[in-house]
DNA sequence: TCTATGATGTGATTTCAATCACATTTGTGT
DNA sequence: ACACAAATGTGATTGAAATCACATCATAGA
């Protein structure tokens, strides 16, 4: 049997502001699916009648361009996923790719909409929540295109063990090559910097298990570029 | 005497789904100012008590990077600058200036808040308008990150072109090192990327005066990177 | 167990753009 | 009209990262 929406232990800040009536509503209007490590959430290109909101797992945001394949974020559970799609019934701009096995719910767009019509209060977390969100694009915009390789790694290093996994040890779930496409390098490159920042003594690293050793090192890494 | 928000001639889609009361409402919670030409419209860092809208003129959104001040966003009339100061009553966290005269109307950010809570047309607009703004930096960011310099300056000249004066002649708004800056390369780079393309008989340019003279070519150089 | 396919590490080379250096033009205030 | 500061154009050089080429290591089937 599903969870219900009311009892759901993690709801976004937006269904929080819901009333009872509508999270009956919501649950009527949404379901959850396990998706296995590797497969497709959503689909660029296709109709987009759902949006996806993760509820564990970690997914990459990817979209084509002219050269590869360009992940945009590694997004952690608690993530709106497609949620522009909310702008019409139109298509996904974008991909969303398992990189764990995900617990994902698909809620009905539609439906989602009318909750936004309905109570401002949704409304007013679900715009808090874009501009967040944007805002970290922003950041991440002046990141890439400023930083080097190694600035860089180093960023992203400090956000897996700061917002993703709360800890300095992790099980990176990324391939060399989708690190190299989130860095947005080549995976070449993407190898060297590691390798360049584990002879710096900043990190220690054996397959995907990566250890920051020296979190003030990565820091001045991250910010002198 | 200023204008009532009522009768304004370029209201937001948002602002077009307010009441009569609530346009009133808004009437005294907002005010105009004209800036010259090199303003800053609003300051990072700077407490931000209102959001900004765009009635007329070119306005350049920029933040500080490690290296350089990146210009994120070259916004014409009828855009928020500083929406996201929603989020709280915090700093902004990019500055805005002024590239043209620009006739700019200031919202105090609390009412607007109120008119989101009060309205959910209003509100929904806002989504709708934010994530519009978001799938645009996301084709940006992946433009930005995987195109040459000549792509993406051709991709800017058309934006010019085709969003923001709607015709293949027009005076560029913007130095040589603003223009590289928004290119994500440097002054230098720009100017030889400009000449690369007169070359290729794709433009003619005097000083600011840009011409398209090869709008398809201009486009697979955009393409194809 | 063996094989095959994909992922990864690593050196050599090339390429694009940054940097540096300086000439020239433009603009501004007196 | 002049002087000075700022913006722009342009060549020479350097440098970071992409590309190429190939070896090695996993991993999943047969």
């Amino acid at each position: 049997m599903r969870t219900k929406c009311m009892n759901c232990q993690i709801k976004s800040t937006a269904v929080k502001a819901l009333s009872v009536t509508e999270l009956e509503f919501l649950e009527e209007n949404c379901y959850e699916i396990m998706y296995r490590k590797g497969e497709m959430i959503i689909e660029k290109g296709k109709h987009s009648t759902h949006i996806a909101y993760i509820k564990s797992g970690l997914v990459k945001i990817h979209m084509e361009g002219p050269r590869n394949d360009q992940v945009l974020k590694i997004a952690p559970k608690e993530t709106y996923v497609g949620i522009q799609s909310i702008l019409s019934d139109q298509v996904h701009q974008y991909s969303a790719t398992a990189l764990q096995d995900c617990l994902i719910c698909h809620i009905d767009v539609r439906s989602f909409r009318q909750l936004v019509k309905k109570n401002s209060g949704f409304a007013n977390e679900l715009i808090i929540y874009l501009c967040e969100d944007e805002l970290n694009y922003f950041k991440r915009f002046v990141s890439q295109s400023q930083k080097q390789i190694n600035g860089r790694l180093a960023d992203t290093l400090l956000y897996f063990a700061t917002d993703v996994f709360n800890q300095d040890v992790y099980e990176l779930p990324l391939s060399r090559k989708d690190l190299g496409t989130f860095l947005c390098t080549t995976r070449e490159s993407a190898t060297r910097s590691i390798r360049e920042l584990c002879d710096l003594g900043a990190l220690r690293v054996n397959k995907n298990r990566f250890e920051i050793r020296n979190r003030t090192l990565l820091q001045t890494i991250s910010k002198t570029g």
